[in-house]
DNA sequence: GCGTGGAGCGCG
DNA sequence: AAAGCGCGCTCCACGC
């Protein structure tokens, strides 16, 4: 059963679809629903199990969520119409050939959520009111039908060209099955919330920084680490936030650094660095994490980030607001299970290089991948067991180093392991060359830009020059997409399995976990102390059905780490 | 006074 | 230890 939802002037239209996007002979009708009415009608139509249809999965499920109402699948129109309109799977098709069109209709819209200020953690209760009463809807009922049977279409056709690799359209259609699971993912965990023990987190500051300040003061100890920076530098007047102002007082005293990094800064052994890496290191936990993070963002014991679902080019999500994907490791003592619970803490060990072994189908690299520590693995292989070495080189390759060790490491690295170093390659090369590359569930990464052809036409030896670069740099970055993207389309899996398995254990009546944080290979599940084995294997199961999804039945373990703990900052 | 880009650093 | 991928956030510097 296929419903599509679109906004009303009244409230919202609902029609019953076939799969390929007609109206349902059955039903064909549509039907608007006031908005008082709406989560009602939505909690009553779920009981059939049917695939929601909508334009963003964020114009509505926050307030369904919060009217109590929890959803089984959906299908995002934006989120899968964008990833259709690029993939490399799809783009002998109409509808991606007609796409560049459409997204400049679009961007006379205005803007989406995600190109607007950030706002403060949404007000719950108060949504249902867009779109605004007599208003005619963007996006009318007919308009989202056309472009559901469009993207249908499109995704019928992948994989029908002469000539391409088998399951090309069973690939594409799971990426847009995971990429819709994730975002109903990311509402509900965006509604739920991270659990946050503030009295914990202030302890941390107050040990690290002192009593919080008057606003607008430093801290005492950022205060004491400043004047004695002061005397040390001979500057009275020195403010060791502004780079500019530290740089010239650090040449005065002879300290001959061309940036203020931590890496340059450790290099020099005056007795100014150590006070002034401490300072830094102070001062960011007091401006990023600090007393205003804490009362912006964290309300009621729950920190609830907003999550940016498609928001990476390689398909990682991002997120908007109190930097979500950057809680530092000093402040995770915070993240603070509820009395009775635990957090589950699992991340996919060294899930890069393993999804190259599987992409590439490097037999050789797979023998190490079989080992729980595939970088230690790969040493004993070809690097005298040198785990360290290995682990450079790999990275390297993955990331396209050309100097320092990890560049130098290359050639071996490819002599022990060709196919896997001529995978990521030749999506260097196609890269240079302006072509775009593709993930494993067929996420392609964007063509070049007009400047950037421009710059392969320049004539000049100096114009040459600049053009190699960006070349390389391209280069660079579709041999890293090929590895990131095939990783984001493994976590993807991974998180949709998971997220069903949980609601599978509640629907059985079983105690379960909430799926509370996602960081691009690792996932956060709170969990009453009962359910802890079961979601534990949980997880498992859904990193080995992730697995199987992408590569089928491959000799390439993708093992998860995991942590049963109170606190966060007890994991790894 | 306001917006923007760079520097720097947090995460994977 | 270091320099090669993807992000977001904060501060400062700068131009209007």
């Amino acid at each position: 059963m296929y419903l599509l939802l679109a906004a009303h002037p009244d409230g919202a239209a609902l029609q019953h679809l076939t799969p390929d996007g007609s109206p349902d002979p059955a039903d064909p009708e549509p039907r608007v629903i006031s908005a008082g009415e709406l989560a009602g009608v939505v909690r009553g139509l779920e009981k059939h199990r049917p695939r929601w249809i909508w334009h963003r999965t964020q114009d509505w499920y926050p307030a369904l969520l919060a009217a109590g109402v929890e959803l089984e699948r959906c299908y995002d129109l934006t989120l899968c119409g964008a990833i259709l309109a690029h993939s490399e799977f799809t783009a002998h098709t109409a509808y991606a050939q007609t796409a560049e069109k459409r997204t400049q209709d679009d961007e006379l819209q205005p803007p989406p959520r995600s190109l607007q200020p950030p706002s403060p953690p949404a007000e719950q209760g108060a949504l249902f009111d867009a779109p605004r009463p007599g208003r005619a809807p963007r996006h009318t009922l007919e308009d989202l039908r056309a472009d559901y049977a469009a993207q249908h279409e499109a995704l019928s056709r992948a994989g029908t060209e002469a000539g391409t690799e088998p399951n090309r359209r069973q690939r594409l259609q799971l990426l847009l099955a995971a990429e819709s699971a994730g975002a109903m993912i990311a509402a509900e965990m965006q509604h739920t919330g991270v659990p946050w023990r503030e009295e914990l987190h202030e302890q941390i500051l107050a040990d690290s920084l002192g009593p919080r300040p008057p606003f607008g003061h430093r801290p005492a100890k950022l205060e004491a680490l400043t004047a004695e920076l002061r005397q040390l530098l001979s500057s009275p007047s020195l403010n060791p936030d502004s780079p500019q102002e530290l740089m010239r007082a650090l040449h005065r005293n002879g300290i001959e650094v061309q940036s203020t990094r931590q890496w340059e800064l450790k290099e020099s052994s005056h007795p100014v660095i150590e006070p002034l890496l401490a300072f830094k290191k102070l001062s960011r936990l007091h401006t990023a994490n600090g007393w205003a993070w804490l009362d912006a963002w964290v309300k009621d014991g729950r920190f609830q980030p907003e999550y940016v679902v498609g928001g990476v080019v390689s398909g990682r999500w991002a997120s908007r607001g109190g930097g979500a994907l950057q809680i530092p490791r000093q402040i995770r003592g915070a993240v603070h299970a509820d009395p009775g619970h635990k957090l589950i803490v699992a991340d996919a060990s060294q899930l890069e290089p393993r999804v190259l072994v599987a992409l590439a189908q490097d037999s050789r690299m797979a023998e190490a991948a079989r080992d729980k520590d595939l970088y230690a693995g790969i040493a004993a292989q070809g690097f005298g067991g040198d785990r360290a070495k290995a682990k450079v080189a790999l990275l390297g390759a993955i990331y396209g180093a050309t100097t320092g060790e990890s560049g130098r490491l290359m050639p071996q690295l490819a002599r022990t392991y060709p196919r896997a170093v001529g995978y990521v390659e030749q999506a260097a090369r196609e890269g240079e060359a302006g072509k775009t590359v593709t993930s494993r569930l067929g996420r392609s990464s964007p063509p070049p830009s007009g400047r950037w052809l421009q710059s392969q036409q320049s004539t000049t030896a100096e114009e040459q020059r600049r053009a190699d670069s960006l070349a390389r740099s391209r280069g660079r970055f579709t041999r890293n997409f090929v590895v990131q993207g095939s990783a984001a389309d493994w976590a993807a899996c991974w998180l949709a399995e998971l997220r069903r398995r949980l609601r599978a254990m509640r629907a059985d009546g079983t105690p379960a976990g909430e799926l509370v944080f996602f960081l691009h290979d690792e996932v956060m599940v709170h969990c009453p102390d009962a359910a802890v084995a079961d979601c534990v294997r949980a997880i498992e199961a859904a990193a080995n059905a992730a697995k199987e999804l992408l590569f089928g039945r491959i000799p390439v373990e993708f093992p998860v780490s995991v942590a049963v703990v109170d606190s966060y900052d007890q994991a790894k």
